[in-house]
RNA sequence: CGGGGUAUAGCGCAGUCUGGUAGCGCGUCUGCUUUGGGAGCAGAAUGUCGGAGGUUCGAAUCCUUCUACCCCGACCA
């Protein structure tokens, strides 16, 4: 590709509502436009790179075994209400009517629309295993799309569904895209991890997330220091503590005017806030004989939502209470809040449940109680459960060394799906003895696009964008120094440009009648990982000038020599 | 959905408090010069000041209302 041929919209100032580097970068390198909130247009440049991330996820997928489909964006109400998530989605679910006020949504993912067509299509345990996949534009009405591509409202996304005539076959196709997104991620080119996952509202028994390792990341990942555990936070179990080493001692009510939060009681009763707990008050279910549900952690510890919304009765997604709620049914507020004499269900996290000896409120706003023992002054039955979230230094659960934290950005999610919509939906085939029997099935998804803005959190410098080859947009640049004025440099880098083409290589040639700053700043910010410099003064010796984006310094080369030493570099 | 904020040229912003001819930088266009790290000089174009209503002799500026967008939280593959 000709640069004077091409649209290189490079922006030097950064748009003022780009938070993350991805996205400011994105916007720079003008890879992508923003239409409206979580909406983007991919400009040529930037459809480079989804391209390159969708061929290789093609690519392994069809290596897999995987079979390409496409299915409809828009989806007619009744599969959603067949599989019951019409009601359950909620407001992510993009819901629209046609001329004839029919219900439709537009497609946030695609299980029942698949399960249906293959409840038609697939009849016998002979057809079975069976694997498809589609790359296709989701849209997910998300309350707060930030971040540019990275959480859109409408994305690309790889979706893949599998069907099996038992949990066997399951258990293999599930490791095959295991191994297949392993081989995704590495041939991309990123630093990621698999983990543990919770399987969320898609629902099923088990399920990995791939993780690309920034700073910027939104998720938390745990990793064992010396074991290959790894698990989102939201996953990861604390382990029980061991024995407190500290005697009960005899509890005393102290005054705590106005300190409310854990820090200012530690500091105005000068103690430590592993020393404390902390009782947070959630709405209760429908079904629960009390309204309100007390859970306790220690104080250093944050609550862990997704472990204590498993808790019998209380709410999913968890609620707090609202300070009146809690005022009407205890008598103080938060701030002031324990779990002695409370009447209300008390679910306490292990660690808190070790200490022999606490501080916490004494439900009496501006009072804490101290030398607090579990059993001596809780004498209700409590009951000890995992709700927080483990922190570094923790115990690995599988028993192998300790808890690192890092930081990761969810690009691909794989799930045991089980029966759950092929019951729903009654997606059956006839087993090897003609009995019909319900099909397993598993589903596989990668954010295409949101792989785009991964790569570019994990690759970039002050300069801009440093593409990983697999994915750049161009594998090298020619940059020509006033080209005008010579015809022997249009000559040298027209027969480099022709050369490298014929091999297949992906080369701009920037034929640009700009100043030299002005190219190498725009090839940069463009992230390309080769630069070949073709100038008069490199000519007049014989050279060409070369430099990796990475590297810091220029390197000349001869120009003879100029595709092979390239051609090698590649 | 709760809280906060913003909306003025393609982008980044000033002007709003205290009403009186709409500005700056970057970018864009033309010409000349320039060409190894985002050039210089000269000239030029570009705005329903987010929309609608109101107050006023006069509104970017004050009032009412609507919309969009952003941030924090909640929520979420």
């Amino acid at each position: 590709m000709r640069a004077s041929l091409y649209l290189i919209s490079t922006l030097k100032e950064t748009p003022s509502d780009a938070e993350v580097i991805s996205h400011q970068l994105m916007l720079r390198a003008g890879l992508i436009r923003k239409l409206a909130a979580g909406l983007y247009s991919w400009m040529p440049l930037g459809l480079r790179v989804l391209r390159k991330v969708e061929t290789i996820v093609r690519e392994e997928m069809n290596r897999s075994g995987a079979q390409e489909v496409l299915m409809p964006a828009v989806q007619p109400a009744e599969l959603w209400q067949e599989s019951g998530r019409w009601e359950k989605y909620g407001a992510e679910l993009l819901r629209v009517k046609d001329r004839h006020e029919r219900e439709f949504c537009i497609g946030p993912t695609h299980e029942e629309v698949i399960t249906d067509l293959m409840r038609n299509e697939l009849r016998s345990y002979k057809s079975l295993p069976a694997n498809f996949y589609q790359i296709q534009t989701k849209f997910r009405d998300e309350r707060r799309p930030r971040f540019g591509v990275m959480r859109a409202r409408e994305f690309i996304m790889k979706d893949a569904y599998s069907f099996h005539i038992d949990t066997a076959s399951l258990d293999e196709t599930y490791q095959v895209m295991h191994d297949t997104y392993h081989r995704i991620f590495t041939r991309i080119g990123l630093d990621f991890r698999a983990v543990q996952a919770d399987s969320g509202s898609i629902g099923g028994s088990s399920s990995h997330e791939f993780h690309v390792l920034a700073d910027s990341g939104e998720d938390l990942i745990a990793f064992s220091t010396s074991s290959a555990y790894a698990a989102n936070i939201e996953m990861a179990e604390a382990l029980p503590p061991v024995a407190d080493t500290l005697p009960a001692v005899e509890l005393s009510k102290v005054a705590t005017p106005n300190q409310t939060s854990i820090d200012e009681v530690c500091a105005f009763l000068g103690i430590e806030a592993n020393r404390t707990v902390k009782t947070l008050i959630v709405k209760a279910g429908k079904e629960s004989p009390s309204p309100l549900i007390a859970l306790v952690v220690r104080g250093d510890h944050t609550l862990n939502e997704i472990k204590a919304e498993k808790c019998l009765h209380v709410t999913s997604p968890l609620a707090m209470a609202t300070d009146a709620e809690i005022h009407q049914h205890i008598g103080a507020l938060p701030g002031s809040l324990g779990p002695v004499g409370l009447q209300i269900p008390v679910y306490v996290d292990r660690s808190a449940a070790a200490l022999n000896q606490f501080t916490c409120g004494a439900n009496e706003n501006g009072f804490h109680l101290s030398g607090v023992n579990w059993a001596r002054d809780c004498p209700r039955q409590v009951a000890v459960v995992d709700i927080r979230n483990v922190v570094e230094g923790d115990p690995s659960p599988d028993g192998q060394g300790q808890i690192q934290i890092k930081r990761g950005i969810e690009a691909g999610h794989i799930f045991k799906l089980g029966n759950k919509y092929s019951t729903a939906m009654n997606a059956r085939v006839l087993d090897a003895q003609g009995k019909s029997v319900i099909m397993e099935m598993g589903c596989y998804g990668i954010g295409v696009s949101r792989v785009v803005a991964a790569a570019i959190e994990q690759n970039y410098d002050d300069k801009g964008i440093i593409w990983p080859t697999a994915i750049a947009p161009f594998t090298v640049a020619i940059a020509t120094l006033n080209a005008h004025k010579s015809d022997a440099v249009r000559e040298a880098a027209e027969h480099l440009y022709q050369q490298l083409l014929a091999k297949g290589v992906d080369v701009l040639l920037d034929d640009r009648n700009e100043r030299p700053g002005v190219k190498f700043a725009d090839l940069e910010l463009m992230g390309i990982p080769h630069r070949l410099v073709v100038s008069e003064r490199g000519l007049t010796e014989g050279t060409l000038e070369y430099k990796g984006r990475r590297d810091t310094d220029n390197q000349n080369i001869p120009a003879a020599q100029g595709l092979a030493f390239l051609l090698d570099k590649l």
